[in-house]
DNA sequence: CAACCTGTTCGCCA
DNA sequence: ATGGCGAACAGGTT
């Protein structure tokens, strides 16, 4: 599920839990997703707490407790946030669940791909506060882009999207959404790009980003049906322009899925 | 049983 | 020093 706007929808499942105590820490110790991370630092600093708030920055969250405790989430490829009652049952894959009076917070990955962080102090952590511009910010503009892709420029564009210190939160699906639209074949390297053809990876970014997580309060809360992304995932998806076939190759070490006829 | 998967990180090479 | 690429990670699904 994660990439953009999939993980602001996790990050708002935990949203119940806002200026509630957390009575109880349960955490799968040994698990790769916390690789890095003191658990018992997190256990001890987090039980008799408050959440405070929660922020995400491409595919990052970051929940904020009393006590000064800063809590670092990633989905990875299989990770979701959930809330449960206060007495539900944690599964295998359930990894961390912080227990509060009237709800269990549920962080779930089955392939731990994801990652567990903790930091206690009273300024955010040095691994939140490393700035890549969000890209619905100001910040993110076409000049960016421009030399991003400069940089990466014997890259195929495909594989220069899904860099996050550039293209914050886009992943594999958004990557082949935002090409589609902009009429450009996955493997072209990023340095042969018309002028044209950068502004379009510029503005179509733009575009996917704000109309996908514009959509996420929404009832339907999906993209419209005339996006490329609910034909990527199938072997017999098409074009939802041509209707003809997509092509697919492995591009940039992903499946990557597009439009002869769209895209040159 | 084999192939595939919405992500990052590491080691190797240019 | 920087950039590009393929493998590895772990487990579920097709």
């Amino acid at each position: 599920m994660p990439e953009l706007a999939e993980v602001e929808w996790n990050r708002r499942q935990w949203n119940p839990g806002l200026h509630d105590q957390v009575t109880a820490v349960a955490l799968h110790a040994e698990k790769r997703l916390f690789r890095g991370t003191v658990t018992s630092l997190l256990r001890r600093r987090l039980t008799g707490q408050k959440l405070v708030s929660s922020e995400a920055r491409g595919k990052r969250m970051l929940f904020r407790f009393t006590g000064d405790g800063w809590l670092g989430l990633h989905l990875g490829m299989t990770g979701s946030l959930r809330v449960e009652k206060a007495e539900f049952d944690a599964g295998k894959h359930d990894h961390l669940v912080l227990r509060q009076a009237g709800r269990s917070l549920v962080f779930r990955d089955a392939r731990q791909f994801g990652r567990i962080q903790f930091h206690n102090g009273a300024k955010a952590p040095d691994w939140w506060r490393e700035e890549v511009p969000e890209i619905v910010s100001k910040s993110f503009d076409a000049k960016l882009v421009e030399s991003f892709l400069k940089r990466h420029g014997k890259a195929p564009i495909k594989a220069v999207l899904l860099l996050q210190n550039g293209f914050s939160g886009i992943g594999n699906w958004m990557a082949d959404e935002i090409l589609w639209r902009a009429g450009i074949l996955p493997r072209r390297p990023a340095g042969k790009l018309s002028k044209a053809e950068r502004a379009a990876i510029f503005s179509e970014t733009k575009f996917v980003a704000h109309e996908s997580l514009s959509r996420i309060g929404r009832k339907g809360g999906d993209v419209p049906k005339t996006w490329l992304m609910h034909e990527r995932w199938n072997q017999k998806g098409r074009c939802p322009k041509h209707g003809i076939p997509l092509r697919r190759a492995t591009i940039g070490g992903r499946t990557t899925a597009w439009c002869a006829k769209c895209q040159r």
